[in-house]
DNA sequence: CTGAAAGCGCTTACAG
DNA sequence: CTGAAAGCGCTTACAG
């Protein structure tokens, strides 16, 4: 009755089961030409005989190798990171890695602290979200490390790194040229927290004001955190406050989001009594009531190519530096 | 100007900048007692002048530890399994533990492949949500591999296992007597595919009719998809083809969000001219267009009491089969 | 208080 | 075609 405390079934075990050496079983694993079929098969059936699993770190601590990759998201709550981050995972799955993955919630001190253990952990490389405020030398320490790595979503200074993200001027600039295109003269801006998204996004905003000759107001940008709260409360001033603001461009669409809730409050509904546009095209976007007019940047395409950049980057590091811009597109359902 | 091919910094190295033995190094890292505070720091220096990183792989090989947990989740674009995995992935860190991921997209195969693969990486224990389809017996199979393992969310047979869920068929009978209480005798039940969760949601909605002494109807239990998409489809349908049903049960806020958006294109408004309920209570339920009235059992907790459960297995393998079930509770916004 | 030795489970030249 | 040996970077008794 008593349990023999097991001991784990190494390679060892396996050899003098089928009456080989260890080596021999080790080629056999890794389906080395050099063993024959018979030998194989035998190996093989020793193997599955005694349950063996193969200790993958012990194989890659010898061989100097890995096949995990760390991953870090600030913000997995808003969709656009989650669909983000399944493209990138299913792409490192089918290139057989495997992910080590962690949420810094927009602080410093856990990015830090995940940063480390990831690297303890002999990640072959790295995929990065920036919190916000995160110095832009980082990319140069983690170089120093020398482990690759790539940049998601945001930028982080000037540096030469790996980057895969989207042309966020340009996206804001085609949303706000259909609601001026549209008639519209008085546009808001709507949402975004201070940084590099933000900033691009804002030029973009403004480089269609100017490009049609009309001068824009700076009072009609309206800051407030990127989310649904921020964006609902924020349109439910505008209506209140600023009843002849009549369309607005999103930081993204869960600020839209807010802002259809907003709008619903008050007995309106967007596409009829007031243009609203996103920003990111997530999943969610083709299902608001009403139905979301966004700019999309195919957030799963997106972390497909930041694991494609990476990967390449883990192949090659003399490389010179990667980018991968999505290109933004409009999509116009209802509500603008 | 050729880079030299630097060799990774050890133990050996540090142990020789300092002058001691690495034994003595190895001590000094896990802050042993044993070494005197000038040791210490003399060992300190040397180490971070040399720039070493401890490779926590080769001292959890010798060890025989592993400080990393396997999640795998089947539907990450689903907010609700993106909270759980939130208040998940919280508490691990906060052990001390780091998480390995995989995303299965309800593939059995992927499934398979990311739990061989994550008992190849030695992980400390595994939480999963299984794939529906999932035969009862990986619990066991599971078991057998002497892997600490967590359920999280759909039940797997009768077996004997760690769970992590929520009392759906409480959850949806307070739901549907919320809505017999309002008065309405004909209440649709909305969405959800066929499995554990589907099965108790159904069990709550007739318990709430027998409870009332009302004989329900077959007819009105529409499954469908448990998305967006599926709600609103679906939604769709029932305005058009079966008016005399005012009032619905949603399988989960996906659903509800489907059907909310369903309702706008016929220029109805939930909670207005038609009553529904959602399930699970995830972030986007506050600020939907209108708010969701919706079961309450609380995402993010889940996750955490799920990392609870596991990292109390891992201590003590020998503990008893341990539950945790999530009170629903009904919270009232505008749509019912 | 510190060092020498063995070993975690594997892989990789190198013999034969 | 297969085996003996060395080693990946660490930890853990065991001496002294």
């Amino acid at each position: 009755m008593s349990k023999t405390p097991s001991r784990q079934i190494t390679i060892v075990d396996v050899a003098a089961a089928a009456g080989v050496s260890k080596s021999t079983v080790s080629l056999v694993l890794k389906e080395s030409s050099l063993i024959p079929p018979e030998t194989s098969k035998r190996v093989r059936e020793a193997a599955t005989k005694l349950g063996y699993v193969y200790n993958r770190r012990a194989g890659e601590m010898r061989g100097q190798s890995s096949n995990t990759i760390g991953v870090v998201i600030n913000d997995l709550l808003n969709p656009f990171h989650a669909e983000v981050l399944v493209g990138f995972e299913r792409k490192l799955m089918d290139s057989g890695y495997i992910m080590l993955m962690a949420h810094t919630d927009e602080s410093l001190d856990r990015q830090k602290q995940v940063l480390n253990n990831m690297r303890e952990h002999n990640v072959a490389g790295l995929a990065l979200c920036p919190v916000l405020g995160t110095p832009p030398s980082l990319t140069k320490d983690l170089k120093a490390w020398g482990l690759p790595l790539v940049i998601m979503i945001r930028t982080l200074g000037s540096g030469a790194y790996d980057f895969a993200g989207s042309d966020n001027e340009l996206g804001v600039k085609i949303a706000t040229q259909h609601l001026l295109s549209a008639g519209h003269r008085r546009i808001a801006f709507l949402g975004g927290r201070s940084g590099p998204v933000l900033e691009q996004r804002l030029k973009g905003y403004k480089a269609a004001y100017s490009e049609a000759g009309i001068d824009f107001d700076e009072r009609h940008v309206f800051v407030c955190n990127p989310t649904r709260a921020g964006g609902h409360d924020t349109m439910l001033e505008i209506i209140d406050k600023h009843p002849g603001l009549k369309a607005a461009v999103c930081y993204n669409d869960l600020v839209a989001f807010g802002a259809l809730q907003a709008l619903g409050e008050r007995g309106q509904r967007a596409g009829r009594d007031f243009a609203l546009m996103g920003f990111d095209n997530v999943l969610d976007a083709t299902h608001s009531n009403p139905p979301l007019s966004t700019v999309d940047i195919r957030p799963n395409e997106l972390g497909e190519q930041a694991a494609t950049l990476l990967l390449a980057r883990i192949k090659n590091p003399e490389l010179s530096k990667q980018r991968y811009v999505a290109e933004p597109h409009l999509v116009l359902r209802q509500s603008a």
